[in-house]
RNA sequence: GGCCCGUUGGUCAAGUGGUUAAGACACCGCCCUUUCACGGCGGUAACGCGAGUUCAAUUCUCGCACGGGUCACCA
């Protein structure tokens, strides 16, 4: 499911939620040729993730069910002959070869593809010969000719279209299932759907079912239209194209609840301008006033920044709680991994980036003595390699390793030496990681990978910038 | 092509017949600082074009351009 088919679910479950309504999961398989194993279950488990739930379903029951299109079947034919007895409907014994004669003839004149109405008219004789001689048939639905038809979107406001440009649509199929169009309508009805939540890809196709509403006399729901998510200006965020999906983006590491907040934030915007919402919090603030008429373009470093944001709102035992498997998949030594936790929080946009920042803790990675020289923090391979040389003794002589204590130990250093702490404590970190960019600065580091550790790499700093002064 | 819809900074967007046209992300700068980040402060940047209505249009109307949707025995 992406991320568009997870808005659309949200929007309709917010304003279900706000009004005291019911949220129904209905599964629409009238194809039986886009079977696809295993999709139910994705939608079960995504809606699942996002926090959703659902008040009726196939699931769950309800006292409207059953919630499978497939397992009401049988409902549907008698609707459709309702409709051919009012004269809203007829049965159509073209072929699939008519038909496209039909359509090529119309395109190749530059006329919109239609039916042409060559059933429209047929005697009841003629049609109860037909269907005796067993010819396959569709019903199909009989468009007004004249006027036109006009409905409200909630989004979009009075729609208008011509009544002739309708076409003659499909209700019951060949294979004597009804199309989406019809079944949609119908189960709208019989489950008493009060509100029509969807793309607006379904905006042309309005008119057509509320003329089936009108036709039974049955009233219409209330039409949110919303526009697409579009992966950029002039395409739509699909599945086809290889778009994220809601499950790919939780496999990149991002928090369901930041994308459910940053989803429905695009396209929708609150009265305030608070952004950060928990999924009940969205509930009483959800309002289809906000959602926008233009396409929203899906943009990720925003996601990753409302992402960073819940992660830092996280408590420190629920960061950790999240971090932990991320950081042990590159740590297998002990340490403190509190401290860790606390360094790594603010610097964490994605859990899925902890592994490359801590990459270096298990093991000094190679290095270049490049790293030393830092034009802001005045160090270059001669001063750092004496700046090690004068932490060395001084760190060896610290008995109870903490963060405290070493920071003590070297701020004393930097004052009897009256330099600047970069000159002192840049050099530190480099030789304690091999990195220029570490979560946290040389003294967190050093209180981190423990006194042996720390002095051991220390001396391995030492060594190279030796090597270095001794080739000049 | 017919029909329907849309168009405010790079992105998401607020908003109005008269506003210094919000805010967020991104970007840049400064402060904080042992790097980075966090936090704080500040900055660059927008009403698609052309008519019309009006004392006054980003806002209302029309046209154009651009973009999207739709035109299935798919949903």
């Amino acid at each position: 499911m992406h991320v568009g088919n997870l808005r659309t679910a949200l929007y309709a479950y917010l304003l279900a939620k706000k009004n005291g309504g019911d949220f129904v999961l209905r599964i629409e398989d009238t194809d039986r040729e886009r079977m696809v194993e295993g999709a139910i279950e994705t939608i079960y488990k995504t809606l699942k993730n996002a926090g959703i739930s659902w008040d009726e379903g196939p699931d769950v029951g309800g006292n409207y069910g059953p919630y499978i299109q497939s397992e009401r079947m049988h409902i549907f034919k008698d609707y459709a002959r309702e409709l051919v007895k009012k004269g809203y409907a007829y049965y159509c014994f073209c072929d699939k070869e008519r038909l496209d004669q039909v359509k090529d003839i119309q395109k190749a004149s530059g006329i919109a593809p239609k039916y042409d109405g060559h059933c429209r008219n047929l005697s009841s004789e003629e049609v109860q010969k037909k269907l005796k001689s067993g010819v396959p048939y569709v019903i199909r639905q009989k468009m007004p000719q004249e006027g036109s038809t006009t409905f409200h979107d909630v989004v979009f406001g009075e729609i208008t279209f011509e009544n002739s440009d309708l076409d003659d649509q499909i209700l019951i199929k060949s294979d004597q299932m009804p199309t989406y169009n019809f079944a949609n309508v119908v189960d709208d009805h019989l489950m008493e759907i009060s509100h029509v939540i969807r793309g607006s890809e379904y905006l042309s196709s309005t008119p057509k079912y509320n003329l089936l509403y009108d036709a039974f006399g049955w009233s219409r729901p209330v039409y949110i239209h919303c526009p697409p998510v579009m992966k950029n200006s002039t395409e739509k965020l699909s599945k086809r194209n290889g778009d994220a999906t809601f499950e790919d983006l939780l496999n990149k590491g991002y928090l369901p609840q930041a994308v459910v907040n940053y989803i429905v934030m695009l396209g929708w915007s609150p009265k305030s301008e608070e952004e950060i919402f928990s999924l009940s919090e969205l509930v009483d603030v959800f309002d289809v006033s906000g959602i926008s008429k233009s396409p929203a373009i899906f943009d990720l470093p925003k996601l990753t920044a409302i992402n960073a944001k819940y992660i830092r709102n996280m408590s420190d035992e629920e960061f950790w709680s999240y971090a932990e498997p991320y950081v042990k998949s590159v740590c297998k030594r002990e340490l403190d991994f509190k401290l860790l936790s606390q360094m790594l929080k603010t610097r964490t946009e994605i859990f899925k980036d902890i592994p490359q920042q801590v990459d270096f803790i298990d093991s000094l990675p190679k290095y270049s003595s490049d790293l030393y020289i830092h034009k802001k923090m005045k160090t270059n391979e001669e001063n750092s390699l004496d700046a090690l040389r004068k932490i060395l003794p001084i760190l060896e002589n610290v008995d109870t390793w903490s963060k405290e204590s070493v920071h003590d130990a070297l701020f004393d250093l930097i004052k009897s030496l009256n330099l600047k702490n970069g000159r002192v404590l840049w050099p530190l970190r480099v030789a304690l990681s091999g990195k220029s960019f570490t979560p946290g600065g040389g003294i967190e580091l050093a209180a981190l990978l423990g006194k042996d550790e720390s002095i051991s790499r220390i001396k391995k700093g030492i060594e190279k910038l030796e090597s270095i002064s001794n080739q000049n």
